[in-house]
DNA sequence: GTGGTCTAGACCACG
DNA sequence: GTGGTCTAGACCACC
């Protein structure tokens, strides 16, 4: 569990935590087939509450990312490398998508954004 | 004021005034000294309160974009080409700030990023 | 009428009037039997509503430091100089009295106080 | 909470919270780490707006005096006694430059000023 | 439980 | 006419 949590983050805690293990899970550093802390645990390690826990969980499950199997523990769903590149794909340019509303709203273009993008990367 | 509310998005309603007013200073679509709407006639237009809209209008105040003169009316403040460009600069910049470390997290390099945003933008 | 109006403070502008009118009277750069010039032309110079002019002047009459004789135009109340002086630390000593509260709230004390007017001043 | 109201005061009820804890902060009154009472209940005690309130919270978090956790509470930021001497001073210092304009308007001396302190004090 | 946002409607001061 | 303030009451998300 290689989780930074900020309580002064505009972003509620159990999008944090659903973010970082869903980065994680697609970028291969939790393998498929890993079992996830018990969220008691989990909760205790990170500071915040079960229920924080619990709704993250929730959200990961609800997403494929996981699965409970109830009695034993969570377990990272089995992906191929493919599928993986595929899901984060579509996280990215849903972001992205997002993202670029905001820049064009000011009238920036294509080439300013990568031009800065090259600065702050 | 071509305002467009979303009642659904996840963004406060002052928040998306305050965005889009800005911007449209910062693109010049509104000029230097251009009177705003009275805030009550701006609320009935946009369909929202007259408190929203009030706290849309403080928030460009203390941004430095607007001025208000009680009894008068609000007034878009007098900015330099330069100084406008340096804000609009300024706000994208923290803002891909922001967004790039969402991208780095999934692993994402910049040579993906600017693949992907060329076909989004 | 050497009077500076600021649109951007929080005075109201007939306060603005009041009190420079009523300090140059205190302080006798107007002199006593001084006619006011007449509130449109006052309004003119000064560039703002009639009925601003006319609030100050309404005010400065019930101070009594000023006078009108309805169709001959305001003029600066007779006084001694002790009378004057009287009147002045009067002003002072009331706005100093606000003053010293906001000071103490913060547990300053009277020698700290001193201290920080000498720079100031 | 040790708050005075007073609705008859020229000062919006809002700034007289944001001015009354302010100076509780940065006298040690109330320490870094405190727990503010909820605005909900904050707003039964004194007998305002819920509305008022958040006004006033808002504003001693713009100022960095305290910081709000949502579904925790706000509490009182973190400074040594030597940031707050200084933000204390600034604040000071900054009303004192306003006061002394008005006493000198009326041409009182700095001696005048301090002597006339010594009483009022 | 907490704070975050929003509404509708009111009264006031200023110009 | 304008903005400035305040109220009472509501719904939501988060913990």
């Amino acid at each position: 569990m290689n989780i930074t949590i900020s309580n002064a983050s505009e972003k509620p805690i159990y999008q944090q935590l659903y973010e970082q293990i869903s980065a994680q899970i697609l970028k291969g550093e939790l393998a498929s087939g890993f079992c996830l802390p018990p969220i008691r645990q989990a909760a205790l390690e990170l500071r915040v509450s079960v229920i924080t826990v619990k709704k993250a969980w929730e959200e990961l499950e609800r997403s494929g990312l996981i699965h409970t199997v109830t009695g034993k523990g969570c377990f990272v769903a089995e992906f191929t490398s493919d599928e993986k590149l595929r899901m984060r794909n579509e996280l990215i340019l849903k972001q992205m998508a997002s993202d670029t509303l905001y820049y064009k709203s000011f009238g920036v273009t294509l080439d300013e954004v990568i031009e800065l993008l090259k600065k702050v990367y």
